[in-house]
DNA sequence: CACTTCATATAGCGTTGCTATAGGTGCTAG
DNA sequence: CTAGCACCTATAGCAACGCTATATGAAGTG
């Protein structure tokens, strides 16, 4: 059950801590039980790293240099902009992947202390940011577009983690990806309509209805659609406000 | 220093509690710490509350009643967007001022347990969208759309936290709120590209999805109606391929 | 060999969340 | 008035925690 090899105490001790870390669940993980593990005693933990956050910062330099790894070498495409979208999934996927890992590093959250981790993962995405603005395809300057994405994509990531596997939705995080990046981008050409008007039941039926003959949509069968149009013109003819 | 008065002493322990949160600048509360200020003993605490997160999960019940009251006050303007956007400010301003308090709410993750005072948030934010929804203002389902535009709020808000007060940049805050909101809403794409945004059998079926929630119409039985929900939710959340 | 330096161990401090047990307090029943 | 009962609170202390003062061993250098 102990880590031994003949490896120096110090690599021991990371490796322990990871592995705990790592199955633990997301509990807590004592210097106790690390140190046990790793086949060392206290002081010796202490000697190499400080304290125990100390440990920690080390085990996730390391899990960020295995992040930031991935990340690099998928990066020269083409589009600055695709390769935002793609550290963005990757992001997700990391922390998905190691949620307790990705807790030590992005979910440790404290007033006025920021981790290392943090700003380096704000100059990766800055960094790349930077490409598409000298591509002309930045409508915001880049440091901002980075936090804001990042703390978006932070916060997408955080509430997949607390959801259950099986119930996990990446379409909220695509979604919001791609809201995030169309609206650092260029490409945006808005218009803003004069729209109004409140729909209850009988327009928006109304509106479904003309919509649903005019095009082609083959999510229901044809004779699905026949009753469902039935039971939406009854809708909108009745009188409900 | 102690909470005195004659008040029970469980009042005295919530009072000590949100105190000591407060105040301790994000450093952890011990509950010796609380129970001395309360002016009473170990016990009396577990007695009440069962053991530490309890007492925890009874202040922020009190802090998120705060919270939803200010935002139900403020909820009817005309506009269910705009009230959308005040409902992002408010959140922000709300972790803002109250950080430690924040952090007990949403900045206690752990994998597979998500606590319910996000669920409660989850679920005013999507009454609130679906008003929009109705509104036919809504490209997106109203589930969906809370959890993205959560996602990114508590992101966003957690990321200002952990920044120093004089930096702090509340751009970040109204850029991705303004990202997210534009992103669900209906207001892109008006003049339209090929393939920009949903098309208006989509936005028609979210429309009408949410106003059949929301009214009770008896124009269909119940079977019936369960059949037209399910297959409208087939329509709304189909790609616009 | 003496001396320094680095690395590990022994033992224990102070604090944490929590609890087994017992004692008070106020109520209703006889 | 007293007996019993349910509720609430206190005394005292356990096990586990992060961490450290101190000492011992090993390795290299003059």
């Amino acid at each position: 059950m102990s880590i031994d090899g003949q490896l120096p105490p110090k690599t021991r001790l990371l490796r322990a801590a990871a592995g705990l870390l790592a199955k633990s669940g997301g509990a807590a993980v004592s210097t106790r039980q690390i140190t046990q593990l790793a086949g060392v005693t206290a002081p010796t933990l202490y000697h190499h790293f400080g304290d125990k956050e100390g440990l920690f910062d080390a085990v996730v330099a390391a899990g960020f240099e295995e992040y930031v790894a991935r990340e690099r070498d998928f990066a020269p495409s083409g589009e600055p902009l695709e390769d935002i979208r793609r550290m963005w999934d990757q992001h997700v996927h990391f922390g998905l992947k190691q949620p307790e890992l990705y807790l030590v590093m992005f979910g440790n959250i404290r007033p006025e202390s920021r981790p290392a981790v943090v700003a380096d993962a704000e100059a990766l995405m800055e960094e790349m940011l930077n490409k598409a603005a000298v591509a002309g395809q930045l409508a915001v300057p880049p440091k901002e577009a980075a936090r804001s994405i990042l703390a978006a994509n932070v916060g997408v990531t955080l509430m997949l983690i607390t959801e259950k596997a099986p119930e996990r939705n990446l379409e909220l995080s695509a979604m919001t990806r791609d809201a995030m990046i169309f609206a650092v981008s260029t490409e945006q050409a808005r218009d803003s309509g004069p729209d109004s008007g409140k729909s209850p039941v009988v327009v928006a039926a109304i509106a479904l209805n003309a919509a649903l003959q005019a095009s082609h949509s083959d999510q229901l069968s044809s004779s699905e659609l026949k009753l469902f149009l039935e039971w939406l013109h009854r809708i909108s003819t009745s009188s409900t406000s």
